[in-house]
DNA sequence: TTTGGTGTGGTCTGGA
DNA sequence: TCCAGACCACACC
């Protein structure tokens, strides 16, 4: 493998698929190197010795004899017997404004925040910019090469000492677009278990899977097993992972939490062996990089890709699961899970030597599930990559702030703008103290059942009303625009002319409001938006939304299903997801482009859309059921009649803005509150297949116990589907009679959630926090952001105090599930039908309005409040 | 270092 | 003992 490289000397082309790219130092001086995959599935990294650390300074007075004297200034900085190797004068924009700075290049990466600390106070700079951006960024950025993508290397072949199959020193590199899809890639999932021996917490065995077939258990116990080697102790296992790694020599590594605790563990143990594995491609060890809260493993030429942080970060919010272990988050990811195996069985089956067979077993498996779900997984990440241009290693980890940011300070450099310098602390401080600005518009709900509901939202509504009018931060108020003759504020845009233009590769984009109009923010701000000049943020998200557009468009021409298919779906969801994020990212307190006047006018036009669709639909004798930011429920006749008032709507929409047909559902429950009022996003809904979806009530929510919201759900079902609201009752007293019984097993009386906070910082003792104060007594972690599972038990006290960790939990109190749980559960959809917690009790039938009753009729305007109690 | 606002509902807490 | 309000979590979009 190594040593010797065809046809070295040679200048050659070679087209390469980039996988990670950092840099070492020779001599004080950076050398870039970019770790990549041939198509022939070879290993290569390449050289790049030419590229110069530096960062930007303003200066604050603009004539030409003042910067030029800051420059000589700045030029006989001294920094440990170095000084800046040069200097140039160059004009960018800030913020869409012309600027001139000073661009200062350094020797040593390390250099840029030492110089940069020696000048910031100086009086005549203004500012610095882009010191934060490290070295392979600034790279890959300055050179537009995107990981997880193609690249062009021209250079020669030299000889190296690196795990590669091949080395190059380049002396051009450079994007290639349109090449073809990713090569494979070796990913090694790996899994470790860990036991209590002699007092401390050792390694005892580790499973490795890959991508080709390859498995292997190792552990230090007597046993026989498939795949399984026995090596005499931990430390001998410890040497022998290294050289797995090096074996198979993977270019992912992936696991699960193995930033936060396979890696430490890995450490700690190798310390106290005194042993430094290195599990590279060159002779590094391991490197621990530094993030916010936690360290992230970094393996020198293969991307440690840790997918718990990808899961947490961007996925998790969409999952179902109430925690995101490996084991529920790959049942609903996979449709599979672990094995079950307790904790305790582990430690018990190691010290006995008995059973180990199963550990194994137990352990291969969480292997083959990580690996899974790497391969599920890393096509989106890796369309994350491209976007944002950040390597698989920083993708994996960010969060949609970080993932915006990155878009768009890829984007600044391209378009001549320098990044907006990140917040410090004071600032973000001073941001978060902001009162909060409104939102979007929530239409109270029709409550009670209505059948034929047509469900429309607005297609992207925020990104697309950044784009339609222009919201970034220097298009606001203008002074081009100043002076135009404000529009009419109501139904200016509504007879506003049009023109419907055909795009790039025929997507459809109608085109930006008239310039002459000024383009004014819907609310009482008086602010406007330029008509003249696109902004560079609205630029940077149309982009987003065509590219969408043409992938979607792509897709249609496909198989669903197929491979190619599938990849094109992570590419426009991945899109989707950083369209999505950029008005978030406005009104972020940590944003580089900070703006909450946007984000204040993105939600106004929101509002102004939203309320505006619903009044037409009034004024078309549409029965509006309800709406809620850009979604609209609309009685209709038929799916034609769905369609007519679609084509209507969008008549009147500007710019991008597009109001889409979601589905016709055959019926749909929207309750009460507590208080009476109709409850605003709480609803269900079946569809023609009889298939119900549910939108905040208890059985979605994972702070409640099973038992209730499976109770809910088929009570839903009842009344929905079989129109039957005693089926629904019945199902309730049964479930009331197994809880008293003790039929329940105790994993559906579970309730899960999370500490927010360090448990001393909370006010006030509920259930979770007492028992989550329990189980950090017997010696569980438990910290801030940790998720608490608990069950509330018989005896005395307050509800908080017989709170017990659910692995801990000896009973349950059936009261407690029946009254609090279960039966209001169950109440916030049969309360409107006039069953009470008596009623659900007794088992009586009550004087019930009968379904028919609370069925709307058509034109049923009456808003009902519940006092029908006392009728 | 965790994109935003809107909304419901449970449990606790302290004063009447 | 009752009740309103604070606190808290988590849903919807």
């Amino acid at each position: 493998m190594r040593g010797k490289s065809p046809t070295k000397g040679k200048n050659v082309c070679v087209k390469a698929f980039l996988i990670d790219a950092d840099y070492v130092l020779e001599n004080g001086i950076p050398v870039v190197r970019l770790w990549c995959k041939l198509p022939n599935g070879k290993n290569l990294v390449a050289f790049d010795r030419k590229f110069e650390p530096y960062f930007y300074v303003e200066p604050k007075s603009i004539p030409k004899r003042d910067i030029e004297e800051l420059r000589q200034r700045i030029r006989n900085l001294e920094l440990e017997g170095k000084k800046p190797t040069r200097i140039e004068i160059l004009e960018k924009k800030y913020l869409g404004l012309p600027v001139t700075v000073l661009k200062i290049f350094c020797e040593s990466p390390a250099d840029v925040p030492k110089f940069r600390d020696m000048l910031k106070e100086w009086k005549d700079v203004k500012d610095e910019y882009e010191y934060g951006v490290s070295f392979y960024r600034r790279y890959l950025i300055d050179n537009s090469l995107i990981p997880m993508d193609w690249i062009e290397i021209h250079g020669r072949y030299v000889d190296t000492q690196l795990a590669v199959d091949s080395a190059m020193e380049a002396s051009e590199i450079t994007p290639l677009k349109n090449a073809n899809s990713a090569p494979k890639l070796r990913i090694l999932a790996f899994d470790l278990e860990i036991a209590e021996e002699d007092g401390q917490e050792k390694i005892i065995m580790v499973s490795f899977m890959d991508n080709s077939g390859f498995s292997k258990v190792i552990t230090y116990k007597k046993v026989h097993h498939p795949d399984t080697e026995v090596l005499p102790g931990e430390k001998e296992l410890l040497e022998r992972m290294e050289q797995i790694i090096q074996e198979r020599n993977p270019d992912i590594i992936a696991g699960y939490n193995t930033d936060r605790y396979d890696f430490l563990r890995l450490q700690e143990r190798a310390d106290h062996h005194k042993l430094h594995p290195h599990y590279g491609r060159d002779k590094s060890h391991l490197v621990f990089r530094k993030r916010m809260r936690i360290s992230s493993a970094q393996i020198a030429g293969r991307v440690h890709v840790d997918l718990y942080d990808f899961i947490e970060n961007i996925l998790g919010p969409n999952l179902m699961t109430e925690i995101l272990t490996l084991d529920r988050v790959a049942r609903e990811i996979l449709g599979e899970g672990k094995h079950k195996v307790k904790w305790k069985d582990i430690e018990k089956a190691w010290k006995s030597g008995k059973g180990l067979e199963g550990i194994i077993e137990y352990c291969r498996r969480d292997s083959e599930l990580t690996l899974l779900l790497a391969e599920h997984l890393l096509p989106q990440i890796s369309e994350l990559c491209r976007i944002t241009g950040q390597t698989l290693f920083d993708t994996s980890r960010m969060s949609y702030s970080q993932l915006v940011e990155w878009l768009y300070i890829r984007r600044a450099f391209s378009l001549g703008e320098l990044s907006p310098n990140r917040p410090k602390y004071q600032e973000v401080q001073k941001r978060r103290l902001y009162p909060a600005y409104t939102g979007g518009h929530v239409e109270t709900p029709k409550e009670g059942i209505h059948d034929n509901i047509a469900l429309f939202d607005f297609h992207s509504l925020y990104p697309s009303i950044t784009i339609t009018h222009n919201v970034s931060p220097e298009t606001l108020d203008c002074m081009c625009c100043r002076s135009k003759s404000e529009h009419a504020k109501e139904g200016g845009t509504a007879d506003r002319r049009r023109l419907q233009t055909p795009s790039i590769e025929g997507a459809t984009f109608k085109q930006q409001p008239e310039p002459e109009e000024k383009n004014t923010v819907p609310d009482d701000s008086g602010h406007w938006y330029c008509s003249e000049h696109e902004g560079f943020i609205p630029k940077i998200i149309k982009e987003l939304m065509e590219k969408r557009n043409e992938v979607k468009k792509e897709m249609k021409k496909l198989r669903p299903g197929s491979e190619k298919y599938k990849a094109l779906d992570s590419r426009q969801h991945s899109l989707k997801i950083l369209a999505n994020a950029s008005y978030g990212y406005y009104a972020y307190p940590g944003s580089r482009w900070y703006s909450r006047v946007c984000a204040q006018s993105i939600t106004a036009w929101g509002r102004f859309y939203i309320k505006k669709v619903i009044e037409l639909a009034r004024s078309l004798n549409y029965e509006v059921i309800y709406g809620d930011t850009d979604s609209l429920f609309l009685k209709v006749k038929s799916r034609p009649d769905a369609c007519h008032f679609l084509t209507k709507a969008n008549d009147t929409l500007p710019g991008v803005m597009e109001l889409e047909f979601r589905d016709l559902y055959h019926s749909g429950i929207f309750v009460s509150t507590k208080t009476g009022q109709a409850a605003k996003k709480r609803y269900a809904l079946i569809d023609e297949e009889g298939k119900i979806t549910i939108r905040g009530f208890e059985k979605v929510r994972r702070d409640w116990s099973n038992i209730a919201k499976d109770t809910q759900e088929r009570v839903l079902l009842a009344v929905l589907r079989d129109h039957s609201p005693e089926k629904a009752a019945q199902i309730v007293r049964n479930t009331i009679d197994d809880l008293r019984s003790g039929r329940i097993e105790m994993d559906d009386l579970i309730i899960y959630s999370q500490i927010t906070r360090p448990l001393s910082k909370y006010q006030q003792m509920g259930p979770h926090v007492l028992a989550a104060k329990k189980a950090l007594e017997r010696g569980k972690t438990i910290g801030e952001g940790s998720s608490i599972s608990y069950i509330i038990t018989k005896g005395s006290g307050s509800i908080s105090e017989r709170a017990e960790p659910s692995e801990d939990a000896k009973n349950y109190d059936p009261e407690y599930y029946i009254h609090n749980q279960v039966i209001p559960a169950a109440l916030r959809v049969l309360s409107g039908l006039g069953y009470t917690e008596e009623s659900l009790l007794s088992g009586e039938k009550t004087e019930q309005k009968g379904l028919d009753k609370f069925l709307k009729k058509g034109n049923g305007h009456s808003h009902r409040r519940t006092g029908r109690r006392g009728e």
